[in-house]
DNA sequence: AACCTGCATTGAACTAGGACAAGAAAATCA
DNA sequence: TGATTTTCTTGTCCTAGTTCAATGCAGGTT
């Protein structure tokens, strides 16, 4: 139950086997269905969760039902809308799992406590919020700087198993185009 | 020269006296004339610059010189690759001063010691990097969901006070629009 | 087997925004 | 002060991507 996450641990903090241990007993573990709304828009944003099965998407949606995917993010990853997490304000998200999932969770509380308990992982969590930051500034400059055809081929390239995991008109709507154009997009790439 | 970064620390963290003269102490000051380029793509990025007066933009540019703006700086603003700064990796973006600028300047070293020797900031800087990515989380699903014309009122209400200040092609390479259909659009705007 | 429901494809008509070009207006500097 | 460079505007034509609608195609459910 907890291998994963602690092989993950191991490898992006150095913990005793002790600290370890206790990071595990504040976890708390839950299995949720495919389809599940984590996090609605509107609500506060109480869990920074693991995946350790499963597959998710965070996405916001504007005032006429235009969706914008954020995020996926499949096992190993850590989902949350930590704004939302850390000032406990509403969020302006939803976060929906696209598959059955196995998630390892962090409250407020538990984290707060982790991190007093185990002060290195506060290194940890700052380096991990900085490159999903450094991330999405390259995907903003691809966003406004590239094609349609060069954004879905730098995807796949990127995230070569969420094509198999995901229905196409999800990834559409992370890359910023229609359902529609992508399909034409892959038939004119299918044809070379 | 330490007033506006100390009231800035003031409002952001909890310092004693002793503490916050160990900031000050290690900070460099410097001044940079308008249009330096402070950092270079390719370069390892080795500041954390506090804007105590001055405004910068940070850009990235692709193989055919097609520029985006990633942020407009202004005082009160740090500013910084981080995951240049942090990893020690070649940057793939530029920072230039658009004006002439004061700077309070972080290096790596100075970082480092800073936050052993007040760990504190550890969680400012924690901070400062979330809302920095939940900020860009949102302006990203601005760019993709929203008209030229909404994201320019949109930008104009957030940052009131730049407009002012920067030249409007580079407004438009930050919404990810031509400069000449911001122009168009502005015009449309006024007209009404 | 028949029937949904969700997903992908294709085509036709349309549009937001781009590229280019040429001037006008500001700002910078000698 | 004029001269040069930078920035902003406006018009024309063009294209990448959208919208809408129709069709097909799984894969569950009853």
């Amino acid at each position: 139950m907890f291998d994963r996450i602690n092989t993950y641990i191991i490898n992006h903090a150095n913990l005793t086997a002790e600290e370890l241990s206790y990071f595990n007993s504040i976890l708390q573990f839950k299995t949720f269905p495919k389809k599940t709304i984590l996090l609605h828009e509107g609500e506060i944003c109480n869990f920074e969760a693991f995946i350790n099965k499963g597959c998710i998407r965070m996405y916001y949606i504007d005032e006429n039902g235009f969706e914008v995917t954020l995020q996926f993010a499949i096992e190993d990853w850590w989902v949350s809308d930590i704004a939302s997490f850390h000032d406990q304000k509403p969020s302006n998200m939803f976060i929906e799992t696209l598959e059955t999932c196995e998630l390892l969770i962090l409250s407020p509380q538990t984290k707060e406590s982790l991190l007093s308990h185990v002060p290195q992982l506060e290194r940890m969590f700052r380096i991990l919020v900085q490159r999903n930051l450094s991330s999405l500034q390259g995907r903003l400059f691809k966003t406004i700087a590239t094609s349609a055809k060069d954004k879905y081929l730098d995807f796949i390239k990127r995230y070569p198993t969420i094509p198999q995991r995901v229905p196409q008109h999800y990834i559409a709507s992370y890359l910023g185009i229609s359902a529609e154009f992508l399909s034409k997009v892959r038939t004119k790439i299918a044809k070379k």
